[in-house]
DNA sequence: TTCATAAGATACGTCCGTGTTTCTTAAGAC
DNA sequence: GTCTTAAGAAACACGGACGTATCTTATGAA
């Protein structure tokens, strides 16, 4: 392909997981060979084999690489209810096509390997502060919410998000992100706090 | 193998079918080959492919014949709380090897057909009357549960369920499942019972 | 400019699953 | 008991991806 220009180092390195990002989200982790990425990166195998020595080190490597160039953003709208709807309107959009991949796409990499999808997903969040964190530390302190709140109801409207686009293979619809925030989250949220407060006086 | 036996028809298909669940469970879609389901069977290749032209033909039979057997039974308690932790223990026992196989595991059949893993869902859920909704509108009829309840609201407990065990890809831990349905179905479902007869007053 | 390093092209043997064909022989219907 | 049907064993060519080895030549540093 190239009889020109060489890449060499990390400009090689960086072409070639950016291809395999591609191509894990293009065409699943079935057709994530190490064959095809190197094709689609316009090198050879061998490049990629002295680096990773197996197709699951690509993969751990390019799931790094892909959620270090996806941090969400951290709303900050002043009110729970439009940061959680932009936080998920975000993790919809940008991290799912990855989570869809990795959930649902990586059966055969958990049978290869014993990887679970909740321990690549965890590759991929990587140890950053969460930003869901931030935005409900806020909202409590605005008195929106409860400062406690179990793990099960705060990452529920993500979990949701997930499995839904888990089962359909794309992105929710923005009604379903709403509904998740205001028929689900919200009330259970109003509730605990009322409940919090009610108890406390 | 057998130098003696051999069998025919439905009893040789349904050793077949068997031998599919079989080996999807235990070693996932990747290694669900027609190669390795012939053996299991203790039969041959052929045998397979005068059935089932291809391995996506065999999945989804093996999906419908599972789901077939593995129909819930309706609970029937007394009140809404037993009745979906019941219900939930199924699921989580029996259904959700297969469900963890069909989300999870099948990603490269995705790629190969489009079908997506909620399609492969219905498969295995089939036409049959749900189940939940026979427990619901008993609930609704003691004055337990609303008898309008949204589809996102009415699945909340299953949707959770599911996305957990495709992530752990193993099936809950019965504090989990007490926990979805005392910390989130169940005080949904009194809030919106309320604010019916609130709204009708 | 020289030179060690690594990119990248090519080729090789291997394994595994596919899909098909041929042949035998057991099963079950008549 | 005979005969049609289909099970099951074996072999085949094929393709795709693996993992490695060899050789060239571009790159970037000294």
């Amino acid at each position: 392909m190239s009889l020109k220009s060489r890449r060499r180092g990390a400009a090689l390195e960086e072409a070639i997981l950016s291809a395999a990002a591609e191509q894990l989200q293009e065409s699943g982790y079935a057709r994530f060979t190490i064959e095809a990425v190197a094709e689609r990166a316009g090198t050879s195998r061998p490049v990629l084999y002295r680096r990773w020595p197996t197709r699951a080190d690509l993969l751990l490597a390019t799931i790094r690489w892909f959620g270090e160039r996806t941090r969400p953003p951290t709303p900050d709208t002043g009110n729970l209810r439009d940061d959680m709807l932009t936080l998920l309107r975000f993790t919809n959009s940008v991290r799912l096509s990855a989570m869809a991949v990795i959930g649902a796409q990586v059966g055969s990499f958990y049978e290869d390997t014993g990887v679970t999808p909740a321990e690549l997903r965890r590759h991929l969040i990587g140890d950053r502060p969460q930003v869901l964190d931030e935005v409900l530390a806020r909202a409590a302190s605005r008195g929106e919410a409860p400062a406690d709140l179990p793990r099960r109801i705060r990452e529920l409207p993500f979990d949701l998000l997930r499995g839904e686009a888990m089962l359909t293979m794309k992105p929710l619809s923005d009604e379903s992100i709403v509904e998740i925030v205001d028929d689900v989250f919200l009330p259970l949220i109003r509730l605990r706090l009322a409940s919090a407060q009610g108890g406390r006086r």
